[in-house]
DNA sequence: GGTGAAGATTACCTTGAGGTAAGTGCATGC
DNA sequence: GCATGCACTTACCTCAAGGTAATCTTCACC
């Protein structure tokens, strides 16, 4: 990241070029998971280490099974978690971050510190709107 | 960001901190916005220049006014976008990013690097996923 | 042989985000 | 005097994301 601006204007070229018919943006794509209510919840509890299938549903524990499942087969889908099955006596199965999944940790995690860096601000702004309606 | 899992360890407690009853958590919040179908397509826009509604509207042509000014109403009102009404003949407004809206900028802009850098590993993950299938 | 845990899948239902379309008030241009 | 542009607002409708709950298979334990 040299210069935000610049960056953003690539971004309008690629969206609207993507418009232009060429499919969606890959962009647009990635935000879709990053925007998503589990995706990114699980890519972080994986970065803290590979885990089981109720492991995870005890970790995340407001996310119902099905969506669980779903969510995992979408990352595994997108090369971002594998799943390792061991056919030990109750067939246990492992999901791992992979290499890309590992990489999405750096980006996001910027965007984690900006949120929590910015979010007493994002509040005032909201009570002082509130405020005057 | 000196450590990714560092990172990732600090939000997960957060966010389970905020699921143990303190109301949403900061980082859900702004992944909602960051998620949102036109919220950072307005403030990428937006980080081109200030621009008037119409103006807007004309760079983003699938987006519905009624999304338009909602979503505008949105960033506003969490003090990403300041709006300045000027009463010219036919009354014109302009809206801008504020300093905030531009400090967004920078991690979203690692974001779409991320993005433009994996979509090609993704979408390869995805052909082999749907291969096996 | 009944219970429980592991790792799911399936059917059904609700909710709300977002689209469409039309209307509003005002002013200039044709 | 009709149309057009600006900046919205409102009513209505649709579709898909995601929740609940039931079911499945296999094995171990008591």
């Amino acid at each position: 990241m040299q210069n935000a601006v610049e960056t953003a204007e690539i971004y309008i070229e690629r969206w609207s070029a993507a418009a232009g018919e060429t499919g969606p943006c890959p962009v647009r794509d990635v935000l879709d998971k990053i925007g998503d209510k589990w995706s990114m919840l699980l890519v972080m509890t994986l970065a803290c280490g590979d885990k089981r299938f109720n492991e995870l549903h005890r970790e995340v524990p407001d996310i119902s099974q099905k969506m669980l499942t779903q969510t995992l087969r979408d990352l595994q889908r997108d090369g971002l978690v594998s799943r390792h099955v061991f056919d030990t006596k109750p067939p246990s199965v492992e999901y791992r971050l992979t290499p890309l999944g590992h990489s999405l940790i750096v980006p996001f995690g910027h965007l984690i510190e900006w949120a929590n860096g910015s979010i007493r601000r994002i509040e005032a702004a909201r009570k002082d709107f509130d405020a005057v309606r």
